[in-house]
DNA sequence: ATATTTAAGGATATATTTATCCTTTATTAT
DNA sequence: ATAATAAAGGATAAATATATCCTTAAATAT
């Protein structure tokens, strides 16, 4: 579905977006862990996500760290994939097709028109926020200690 | 959404599927225009589609080329994956997860989970050739001349 | 002011995907 | 048999994605 890259975008921008704070800011050592993707890799990731600082927001030195406030936690998890130039990743024909619409169709355009639509919504629609309610407090980020008990 | 290689596999097979018959075969230069894909690498792919003489059937020499089975057009799209090593596309998590499961679920599994399921039946339960049928032949296959008029 | 911490950014390395070219093999037509 | 045709297959090149390392800049604590 998504490069390595846009999934390790994805993986970070929830992770933060459960884990911080403006209080509460969170190192690239802790986030490349928990979500369990290369550190380095991830710490260029994270600063493409910072561009615009409408998403995540960093502070440098002792104490600093990455982290989203409240506000940015709410935009839909769309803008993750904008800031990764990954916008119209569904915007595209199934079979790659430039000169496929709706007046010259390609063989699945309309079989797979009512599936592209939900996935548009999907990331459209929900916030960030609302993914990152930790329900059962189970999530599968490998190494994140959720656990209360 | 999937791989320039396996769009290429899916066009070249649909193609296949829409313009031959085992009288009628198609020689790789026709289907790369036709799917305006580069010759060569597209040689290799259909190369893999072959394997198995299940889906793609090949002849070489004078009037020899590619052609598929009316049996073969009514196999699931699903198949063209299969040959192309692509089968776990959509079983795998949407932000790229090993242990995401419905006990330990990700993030998005609940909501990714029923877009899943479209797309897995869509390419499970539709025939190549349901795909195929050429309703206003106005297909977007770049360079094929479908009009009949 | 200085040292320490942490992200930002540049340069480079590695792996994978995408693509081309050339030779070989099978088939057909003469 | 020989030449022509078309796919099969091997070797290699180019482009892109993935990844690492090192230096620079900013903020903080002492």
């Amino acid at each position: 579905m998504f490069s390595k890259t846009t999934e390790y975008a994805l993986r970070a921008a929830i992770y933060i977006a459960q884990k911080s704070t403006a209080d509460k800011k969170l190192g690239i050592a802790e986030i490349a862990k928990a979500i369990d993707s290369p550190q380095s890799f991830t710490a260029k990731i994270i600063q493409q996500l910072t561009r615009g600082n409408t998403l995540v927001s960093s502070v440098r030195g002792p104490n600093g760290g990455f982290f989203m406030t409240e506000k940015a936690k709410r935009l839909p998890v769309r803008v993750i994939l904008d800031l990764m130039g990954e916008d119209s990743k569904f915007q595209t024909c199934i079979l790659g097709l430039k000169q496929c619409s709706e007046l010259k169709p390609c063989p699945m355009h309309f079989e797979y028109k009512p599936i592209k639509e939900q996935l548009i919504s999907l990331f459209a629609d929900r916030s960030i926020e609302s993914l990152a309610e930790d329900i059962n407090n189970e999530h599968a980020f490998i190494n994140s200690r959720n656990k209360r008990g």
